[in-house]
DNA sequence: ACGCATGAGTTATACGTAAAACGTCGGACG
DNA sequence: CGTCCGACGTTTTACGTATAACTCATGCGT
């Protein structure tokens, strides 16, 4: 964990290279047509690599008086709508080597800051969701500080991580459908490689597995509400009785379902009880209301703060689960004839 | 217009306040107890006042080494969940002098781009929306190249704007409700002091307005489903003739009022129908699915950096509305008895 | 009268990069 | 034969800031 080792600079990879500093410049700057030959180019470039060289930001903005950043305030990230805004633009801005930064007006963080100081340069470390696979390996070029949320703890990564107790909440939710009566259940699944889903299948799985009698089918679907219709139509419409209760993965998943039973005529909570995980607007929203298991997101992004500090500081963060809330509204009852 | 005046840099105010550098750096680094005289201090945060000087942060952090900024990469930007760890990060990192920056990791952004690269530092322009009052001020206080979106072309603040249009969407919401036979219109507008709602009603009473025979009432709600849902209920629990149709500001605002018509034992389409405004996935969510107005998101983003590129380049961006589409579903019928 | 701490500043330097200005060396051209 | 030019680099400088090191009175105890 040679965390501090200070990173290379041009000057390290002109050594390396056994050129002047200026010529990396130019070489990483691709004006050097003309400039410099080839081979001495890919001599410069091999050592660049090897020492893995990143250019810094700080420095070329300084000389440049330019940073081809952009800055795009939205009311509050809570819409998919600005979700879209900031997608079109950020792809607007790639093609012209321009790079966009969020800022969200904030909602209760503090008095009215200074809309810029949010939007500075380059990185001390970082808070990344497990979700977020594909970034991951990125980030792992740079060895900043990182703090992962979601993750599983055991992983090889050594990174701190901050978890929300998934695992409890999904007992939770069995235990409650189990008090109710049920024991036939489907279990609709997100079809996305990441520990969070993963636990929630391995929960389920495993509390059920201590319930005599008590059967479990599994449905797999993409992120989306008609994903998660079409997933839960073809499910249900198989052969053998009927499960009497949908676990599903998160709220949107259940937003799909509720659209699936819709169509197959049944009734919520009457014929089939649903649960979700979340607790979004969306879960509200539907009717009957969902019965879902309440994230704290705000906790969440504290915690990860905070820990991300504490590896600042050299210390070891306090490893500890989020707990996580059931709350009961309509969409759940005893099964059918009971 | 002098946009391109280079900005004052510590120096200047130093010479503007007959210290060296050095002494500007130490009052305005709060690093000068027992190092500047109280008067000297005070002579400088004037200076500093006076010319808008503000620290040019490339060089603060090519110095320092270091950004006080951290990253947070989520999956997508599409997720209310997100949004409060956002929320949570950004209230712990202010606390800390830090600031937080967004990367949602890239969905058919090209190919798989640096994660740092969009996290760059300083500006050189800015997109606001409109409904992001508050820090409207402080980026008038930089005079950065700016791009509004949905804001009033006539305002005085002669910056480019880039608008969805709006009007026409509201134009076609009503047009396709009197077509059905409507004639009472209840108005649920959004309680927020922003040009784009603005528009909405202005554009539904000019256009109610030719028609003899129509009447239209309105309805104040925070842009909440909650909200939404008590202030239609104490709407139409008034005495008159009940309104047929509903017109929503947005799909959040229809989504609370569905819940309200359930109460009231009222259904939709049969007894009221309802629209919306924006075509979020909620839309598609609640029962039945909702005639709404679709904005294309993603263009806008792309119009308002398109736009602002324009600006940086000194072009004037050419102006033009963004058309919009009405999507009939399910929320919308002949009024009851017709 | 001398040393010494303290207040109130200033001077000088480094951070890492980009690029303008400057060499050098061989060959082509008149 | 002089010289001009293009290929291939290097030296140097500037960007704006923070801070360590330095200067220079002034007051004070002995």
């Amino acid at each position: 964990m040679a965390r501090d080792s200070t990173r290379p600079t041009s000057r390290d990879v002109a050594r390396a290279a056994g050129v002047s500093q200026a010529a990396v410049s130019l070489v990483m700057g691709d004006k050097w047509r003309g400039r410099v030959s080839e081979t001495t180019a890919e001599r410069v470039r091999r050592a660049a690599h090897d020492l893995g060289y990143r250019p810094n930001l700080a420095a070329r903005n300084l000389r440049l008086g330019r940073t081809r950043t952009v800055l795009l305030v939205v009311p509050a990230l809570t819409t998919e709508f600005f979700a879209g805004v900031y997608t079109g633009a950020a792809r607007v801005a790639a093609e012209h080597g321009f790079g966009v930064v969020l800022y969200p007006s904030p909602e209760g963080i503090g008095p009215a800051r200074d809309p810029f100081a949010s939007a500075q340069a380059a990185l001390d470390g970082v808070i990344a969701s497990s979700m977020a696979a594909d970034a991951l390996t990125a980030i792992r070029g740079d060895q900043l500080p990182l703090v992962m949320l979601d993750s599983d703890p055991a992983g090889s990564t050594g990174a701190a991580t901050v978890n929300l107790d998934i695992a409890d909440g999904i007992r939770q939710v069995a235990d409650h459908l189990l008090a109710l009566g049920h024991r036939r259940f489907l279990h609709l699944a997100a079809d996305v490689g990441s520990w969070t889903f993963e636990v929630r299948a391995r929960e389920l799985a495993a509390r059920l597995a201590a319930v005599p009698g008590s059967a479990l089918r599994t449905a797999h679907a993409p992120l989306s509400i008609e994903g998660a219709r079409s997933a839960t139509e073809a499910a249900l419409s198989g052969p053998g009785p009927r499960p009497t209760a949908l676990v599903c993965d998160d709220d949107k998943l259940a937003a799909g379902a509720y659209k699936a039973l819709r169509r197959l005529g049944l009734r919520v909570p009457e014929d089939v009880s649903v649960t979700g995980l979340d607790d979004l607007a969306l879960a509200t929203a539907i009717d009957p209301e969902l019965t879902t298991v309440r994230l704290d997101a705000e906790t969440f992004g504290e915690r990860g703060m905070r820990a991300l500090l504490d590896v600042l500081d050299g210390r070891v963060p306090s490893r500890d689960d989020i707990p996580v809330d059931l709350v009961v509204r309509g969409s759940t009852a005893p099964p059918p004839g009971d």
